[in-house]
DNA sequence: CTGTTAGCGCCTTCAG
DNA sequence: CTGAAGGCGCTAACAG
């Protein structure tokens, strides 16, 4: 009667007695008890692999509320720690702590998931597609570079150049495609150094920009993989005295407050990661409930948001 | 015995067979028939105000890490949800799901901490200082400001402002007691207006940038009270043609990666944030064992880290 | 319509 | 040294 359970049938009187009883004990009912009875725990499992990056918050918060809504509460683990003692994960899943879990990091490593896979527990790759393994739920990491790319040839660029990330990141492989698509279908040739590999942080967006501004016919325009990695790019460009838009115009990839007051302010792409966040909850969801389910691409489009370092070409 | 109690006695024949066996079936124990016995979840929440800022990176990592290894898991709450929903912490305390809470967020209310303050249950206030009402553990915020503005006098400044933060923040008050002191100590006056309040974010700094830049006598430097709040200064300065550090000098306050990639590089406090989350959680797990226990202040030096933005007076 | 009870998985205690 | 039993708080099923 406590969760309003309409197959109890109460007199109203006597409802309103025990009610009012427990509103005054401050009654709430434990979780445990509650979770041993029903062999549930109401509670969600989050792996990420970096929370110092912004474009993290949009995922955990788009999550988060989701999984409130549901009606579950969010046990957040950063991957590192999880990757590190290999064991974390056991924790949460096979002491049976969460119901299910998300899991967004790249560098969880694959034994792990095919063991998490072995034991049958649910888990949704978030950000990620891994073929094979389970429900994957991604944003359109492809079309997204396509429209910053399109987005440069329509200033009248026709040198462009991709600051991508590690070939080890399926999201990094896809918005590469996605560069090397628009570049083809507008007939532009993607000259040799054009494509430079850098991670994640802005140390190694630095030092790619380093290595395009060091090519003897450099790129009027970059797109950049990542929103870190651009930040880094700017400040090289800086260093070396690379006006930005007039010599090289940015375009960098997701979108947080801080690219807006980074020196110029940066042009990104914003992709739907709240949403990708609520639809990874619903389908962890359904997967805990049994319904097979296969993977997701978030198909709202991606939005370019213009801002300083982005021109016409010189 | 599976977890090597001392206590119990075994032929280790039988040991070795329980301990074999167990291994092969990959048994774990169930987390919450365990907790219902013990009365104990080993599990500690946290509330943090807001995950996009990388400043609280190194709280969350600092505080996982730490209860790890104490043999808790953390479970994070996202403030906003925490306090809209108002209902959030019940869920976590008052259903046990957890043995005590971290409480990193300024904006939760004093009323909710009278609740939980009431209900006897265990929590500490980390980076956030409350008088009367439970444990806190703090950074010395105080003398991190002074190291900043000695650090400019240090280089000769004389006409030094301050972006604080909002009189309703504790952190700030003490910093702006910090920023007082270390100008009264070198005898520099605080000209009217000199004293700016901003918001945590970006665009509240750049307000308060452009508030000081409209003033008539206008100061060679400025300190400014947050990480984020500084790069939105900093953007200001630069859309009004200011040359940092060339007419203005800036020191920030916290340190993270994007800091060394502003443009210019960004002059930082660094405070023992890490070493802040451990100590709470420390704090916290004594609390947990019934050990009445004070307020924290860390008293490991802050660190200035030196970059572009800072040089002498023009 | 109400009150009682079994049993979820664990640990501890007590009997064998 | 080993095995059995009780009870943590809860819910669902069942007896009154």
């Amino acid at each position: 009667m406590l969760n309003d359970d309409p197959t109890v049938s109460t007199r109203p009187e006597t409802r309103e007695r025990v009610l009012t009883a427990a509103r005054e004990l401050n009654y709430r009912p434990n979780a445990f008890g509650r979770g041993l009875k029903l062999q549930t725990t109401s509670t969600l499992g989050m792996v990420i692999p970096n929370l110092a990056y912004p474009v993290n918050a949009d995922i955990i918060r788009g999550a988060e509320q989701a999984a409130m809504s549901a009606g579950y509460v969010m046990l957040l683990v950063d991957a590192d720690e999880f990757v590190r003692a290999g064991e974390a994960y056991k924790r949460l899943l096979l002491e049976q702590r969460v119901d299910g879990l998300l899991i967004a990091s790249g560098g969880t490593q694959e034994p792990v998931l095919e063991d998490l896979a072995r034991h049958g527990l649910p888990f949704v790759l978030v950000n990620r597609r891994v073929s094979g393994i389970g429900p994957c739920v991604t944003v359109d990491d492809n079309r997204g570079m396509q429209l910053a790319v399109d987005y440069l040839i329509g200033l009248g660029h026709t040198r462009i150049a991709l600051i991508g990330g590690p070939a080890d990141a399926d999201t990094a492989r896809r918005r590469l495609a996605g560069y090397r698509t628009a570049m083809k279908r507008a007939g532009l040739p993607i000259p040799r150094g054009y494509v430079v590999e850098s991670a994640y942080e802005e140390a190694r967006g630095y030092d790619a920009m380093e290595k395009l501004l060091a090519l003897s016919s450099a790129p009027t325009a970059v797109a950049v993989w990542s929103l870190a990695a651009a930040a880094g790019a700017l400040a090289a460009a800086h260093a070396h005295g690379v006006d930005i838009p007039g010599r090289l115009s940015m375009v960098g990839f997701h979108d947080a407050p801080i690219a807006a007051y980074l020196a110029p302010a940066l042009t990104t792409v914003a992709m739907p990661l709240r949403e990708m966040a609520e639809r990874s909850v619903d389908t962890l969801i359904r997967l805990i409930a049994g319904e097979r389910i296969g993977s997701t691409v978030i198909k709202t489009a991606p939005r370019l948001v213009e801002r300083a370092s982005s021109g016409p070409p010189p």
